[in-house]
DNA sequence: CTCATCCTTTAACAAATGTTAATGGATTTG
DNA sequence: CAAATCCATTAACATTTGTTAAAGGATGAG
């Protein structure tokens, strides 16, 4: 991938959350570093220190954590062509309280996040977009945790699917049932419920 | 509550998220202005619009919404002496996507969103205590996601005795009821098992 | 103080979800 | 290709949680 196709995508990406100049653009994708990773691949581990934005470029990840019990609740879905949670709100003094993990093959653009930050405070647009990234993420968790205050596991199945048609035939349904706040078998029994 | 006073009960409640200077404080001071509520006044309706940040002086709130069947659902309780969701967090393009309400006689600092702003770019110190702010909120919003995707109601009641341990004495079961994920009856019922 | 209202508790039953275990299909590895 | 492993499904049963209704207790208005 060229700088060029880089910035490309990353227009389409900033686009869809909020429009920043072509000036804008350029000192951001200035700070692009490519990672790809494997599926299976835990790209960013609890406990360690993380320092980096991150645009998935393709594939798709997760975010999860163990629960008290030692197993592992999935928190959140990051899709190809989206912003992953900013790094402000997945660590505390750049030590992340998440761990993150590529459920396909797995191409991420990656940016230093003092230099990002320090381009949020000098540039209005994208100060912007970083707050707009903020916003839907907070508001992706209050949806969330309405379903789960207040929804049956059926009817949080379906808005997955409203939400995330494809990842039920993409990925591990464990990963889906910890989202959806149910074990694996329950998520067999709903989706056969579902069929008719 | 004279000036002297309010900068004072101000300094505690950021000091125990983030030391500022005393400058700094004085110009976050400088931007107050002291709302009362009643107990059970919505302050905050989703909807509508709200530009302020808010600091709790006295009482407690929470932040509900309702569910698609329509029942108010608590996402959040804010004590006395903290610090209010910032106000990018819980609204888009000004407008709220939350309600707030009182839940006790309630008095609130409360602070223009767009000053505090320019005060958090313009100020390190200040610009470090939101930034603490914000990331103590998603830390909340993970710990309680994780609570209702993985541990029963029971569980979630222990750990919300540990968390809140006198708003159970203070404020409606209901409000406790739905910010756990169960209906009241069955909280009244788990009370009585955790009393043996 | 008394009545009305709201809240919490309790009970009985229904529904949803969890647990354990077995099976078969798919995928990976040697 | 064959064996091994992983994953989704299914079934039986246990447990948790919801629903509805009734009763008692606390709180506030007149």
């Amino acid at each position: 991938m060229n700088f060029e196709q880089l910035k490309e995508k990353t227009r389409s990406i900033i686009n869809k959350v909020s429009t920043i100049s072509e000036g804008s653009l350029d000192l951001v994708s200035d700070l692009i570093v490519i990672e790809i990773y494997e599926k299976g691949d835990v790209f960013i581990d609890r406990g360690k220190r993380n320092h980096k934005e991150y645009f998935v470029f393709e594939g798709v990840c997760r975010s999860f954590l163990l629960s008290p019990e030692g197993e592992e609740v999935t928190i959140s879905f990051f899709l190809e062509d989206s912003v992953l949670s900013p790094n402000k709100t997945r660590t505390a003094n750049q030590i992340s309280h998440l761990n993150f993990q590529a459920l396909t093959k797995l191409t991420v653009a990656s940016l230093n996040a003092d230099k990002f930050e320090q381009l949020m405070i000098n540039h209005l647009d994208i100060r912007e977009f970083g707050n707009m990234v903020l916003q839907n993420e907070l508001l992706a968790k209050v949806e969330k945790e309405i379903g789960l205050a207040s929804l049956n596991a059926k009817e949080r199945l379906i808005l997955f699917r409203e939400k995330y048609h494809f990842l039920e035939n993409l990925i591990s349904h464990v990963d889906i049932a910890s989202y959806l706040g149910i074990t694996n078998v329950s998520l067999s029994r709903l989706r056969k419920s579902l069929i008719a």
